[in-house]
DNA sequence: TGTACATCAGTGAACGCGCGTTCACTGATGTAC
DNA sequence: TGTACATCAGTGAACGCGCGTTCACTGATGTAC
């Protein structure tokens, strides 16, 4: 048959992403924790034992949750990267405009997003399918990166770090772009998406009330500020 | 009688400290949302309906949790400050020495510091008594920074971010040490208060794993960037 | 110092609830001949 | 094209569990006179 699909197979393929779409819109209502098989059947109109015939148990649910948050995430920053591209934008822009992306999903998906990079569920041991769609953002930006290096728009950092840097050498190894006397860059990287990160969630879970003004404002000055850590100017203009 | 606490007084005031004790127990095995009243009853032996004597229900002794911890945190810092201080350390020793206290009171006391900074309690709010304690370690830094700028010891960020700062201008008016010209700082600042939790985060919930091979090397060198983007320069000296 | 009464701490039973998961079952869809 | 059997989806009842909170109670501690 190939790509042909029985009416069974399809039903099936349908249910499995009906029931994801459910328990996603549960975790925007009670959070990661609270989230209940049962109450993700009652919203389907099933009884909850039919679940079992999709996902063997509530943690099985639960990671197929988080590796769509990942996927999701990394479409729209990957999505929003090749449009800036294809502008002609150059790698400063470029970073700004993922950054953007970034936050703009989370803001649309704040309870996934909470899944994601907030506090892990006890109990809950992530598996081995979340690593590689984790790693396409921080894997973005070092492409990025590797092409300001190539088109020579970084600055030097004011104070070189000591070597040597302290990540792991597969990542070094592997991604290849950097000339070895750069690898200090690949750090910095780091150092940025943990800014992105960081800002976002303060911003979702309430750590700038009181503090900040306008967030969206903040944020897009908290990447310059970043950016400039790796020794990348930008520009800072409206969001289009 | 004055200070002189009766009897009942006296037991009452342990018993408060005990709960709160077996609570944190719990939090470290099970994580806040399922943090439960009559498994800390049970913890301490007693019937689960005592503890409404010592709280009216599950999210006040989570509140007194809450405010705890940032209590907690709030005093490791300004220790760690104090006694740098006195050892007659430069405002970039000084931060650097914060910054190291907080995350070691991070790795010792993770589950309160997912309390705090993970993601927020589905249906619980906080309430007003948390606002102060969580803004003492911000305090704290903007301290730090304003004897740097007295001392001329901040280098001009390469590039300045277009006007206003986009903070709450109570902030400014209220902290006062900050000349008008350097508003920015204040901005920059909090981004440093980010990047210091930011960075904890990333540690404690696991999205370093095979990324950074020595955390606390790894911590220290991005503390040092995010003080470069105030333009604050850290020798980097190991931790005493 | 002693008694009478008020306050408080802790008990034990109960209410009403929701949870994850298992299991034997019915009936519909798919497959082989 | 038609029949016989296998596969699968969904049902409904049940198991065993833990939860937050309320309430009438007993007995100890504190207070006023």
């Amino acid at each position: 048959m190939g790509a042909t699909l029985t009416a069974r197979e399809r039903a099936r393929a349908e249910l499995v992403t009906e029931i994801k779409d459910a328990a996603r819109r549960q975790l925007g209502e009670v959070g990661a924790p609270a989230l209940s098989l049962r109450a993700v059947a009652r919203d389907l109109g099933m009884v909850s034992s039919a679940i079992y015939r999709y996902f063997p148990s509530r943690d099985d649910l639960l990671s197929a949750l988080i590796v769509d948050a990942y996927d999701s995430l990394g479409d729209a920053a990957e999505r929003a990267e090749a449009k800036a591209r294809k502008a002609g934008a150059d790698p400063g822009a470029r970073w700004l405009a993922t950054c953007r992306a970034v936050r703009m999903w989370a803001l649309a998906n704040q309870h996934e997003f909470a899944l994601i990079f907030g506090s892990p569920v006890p109990g809950y041991r992530a598996p081995q399918d979340t690593v590689r769609p984790a790693a396409r953002i921080p894997l973005l930006m070092a492409d990025i990166l590797a092409e300001a290096v190539r088109d020579g728009l970084l600055h030097a950092p004011r104070r070189p770090l000591p070597r040597p840097p302290l990540i792991e050498p597969e990542l070094l190894s592997e991604q290849g772009p950097f000339p070895p006397e750069l690898r200090d860059l690949v750090e910095r990287s780091i150092t940025m998406w943990v800014a992105l990160i960081g800002t976002i969630t303060f911003e979702l879970f309430g750590h700038l009330h009181k503090t900040v003004t306008d967030y969206r404002g903040y944020f897009d000055r908290a990447m310059v500020v970043a950016a400039e850590a790796v020794g990348l100017d930008i520009d800072l203009v409206p969001p289009t």
